[in-house]
DNA sequence: AACATAAGGATCGTTCTACGATCTGACAAT
DNA sequence: ATTGTCAGATCGTAGAACGATCCTTATGTT
């Protein structure tokens, strides 16, 4: 009996932080947070901690800490004196995130081989996903499925703090897709391209999966820095 | 004189945001954050609101703002309704760190041929720093210099947000230098090994240089695992 | 007319007080 | 020995208050 005991206790502290006790702040950061990626508070708008706080009936302490949690996650700039802001992205912002995107995406692909059998899964669920949102013409589920498949490429490193670093990357350019006005046109053409780069990956030939991933990279990048020039 | 007006304007945006314009908030974070990087607070130790609050003359709600921020770089652990705790680390910890150390610099190596002059002079630099500390035994100073080598190393890529990621990761890891015994027998023989990295980096052989540095983080990696088991 | 200055209002930065919620530890009951 | 209960400490959040800073507008100067 002792060892089923145990066992079980293992398994419960498993889910330990499965137990979802966030804070107040931190509930209203992820209702800003997505009202933001959402395009409702546009780049450039600033948010009063007066007109704010009321509407969500919080008081200004506790907005502020959700301010500081969105400012960290570069979704907000934080000016001194002035308030926060939305982040609004310059060409040179993009420039750099498909910096980051390329080194850590292609070591990624790179340093995986064999991958593990988890990440092919996220890849190919999120492609899946993408498929189903085109299917049914949800353009903007098809950005947040694409995203996924490249998180889920991060993925293949197996490193908590790099899939961390991703989601504020991705977080960040969801702000660039807010500029592209034809969002099926934007996001449609690289489910195809995210399939190829699987099959490659499946098929053992990082080489060739980087390679490909390379030039998605570039085309997206021309394609958001046209677009805030 | 309108060339020299806008030279002179452009030479001043420059300088704007070195003028240091920053909140209490901000300026308490520095302070526990070196306190904290500096051993002062041990890993594990709870930092009571009352306590650093009153001894350091601000407001609860400051501090909470601080303590956000250092939150966010993993400098201290936030519970809810228990207070921070500096951060401990385990062994899986720094593995991940490393995981993340290896892919994004060996990977900084590689894309930066030619490397640029700035980079250059920031790891000849950093050599220099570190090797004047070991003259003067100050061996604390020279993990300092060595992280800063790999800092510029990561600068190659030339991303700020890479950047700014590595800042994060190598202040984490001054968490695991604590726990070091000898900070001489550990930091010393570094110095070395950084000055034949930046010689082949110079000779423009990345690969050789990639090579060497794989070799240091898994040999630092194994030294930091072993004293956190 | 162009620029510098001053006044006013709006908003932020910070502090203080207050109270309910939650955790911890100790003691009592089983 | 395990469980239930309670008190103390600490956190989470609210709200009021006031000085500091910024922006705008009005006023004055050259």
């Amino acid at each position: 009996m002792i060892d089923s005991a145990e066992a079980a206790a293992e398994r419960l502290a498993m889910d330990r932080d499965l137990l979802g006790r966030t804070s107040t702040a931190e509930r209203v950061a992820a209702i800003l947070r997505e009202r933001i990626t959402e395009g409702v508070f546009e780049p450039g708008a600033r948010l009063s901690e007066e007109t704010i706080g009321t509407a969500l009936g919080v008081s200004r302490n506790t907005l502020r800490e959700a301010f500081r949690l969105l400012s960290h996650e570069r979704l907000l700039v934080h000016q001194l004196n002035r308030g926060v802001f939305v982040r609004r992205l310059t060409a040179e912002d993009v420039v750099d995130l498909y910096r980051v995107r390329r080194l850590v995406e292609c070591a990624a692909i790179r340093g995986a081989v064999p991958p593990s059998p988890q990440a092919l899964a996220a890849l190919r669920e999120a492609l899946a996903e993408a498929g189903r949102a085109a299917a049914q013409e949800r353009w903007h589920d098809v950005g947040t499925g694409n995203m996924r498949f490249h998180q889920a490429v991060v993925a293949l490193a197996g490193s908590e703090r790099l899939d961390e670093m991703m989601r504020q990357v991705l977080a960040e350019l969801r702000l660039t897709f807010l500029a592209m006005k034809n969002p099926r046109a934007f996001h449609e053409p690289y489910i195809g391209r995210n399939r190829e780069i699987l099959k490659l990956i499946e098929a053992g030939d990082a080489g060739g999966a980087e390679r490909l991933l390379d030039d998605y990279l570039a085309d997206a990048e021309a394609q958001l820095v046209r677009a805030h020039s």
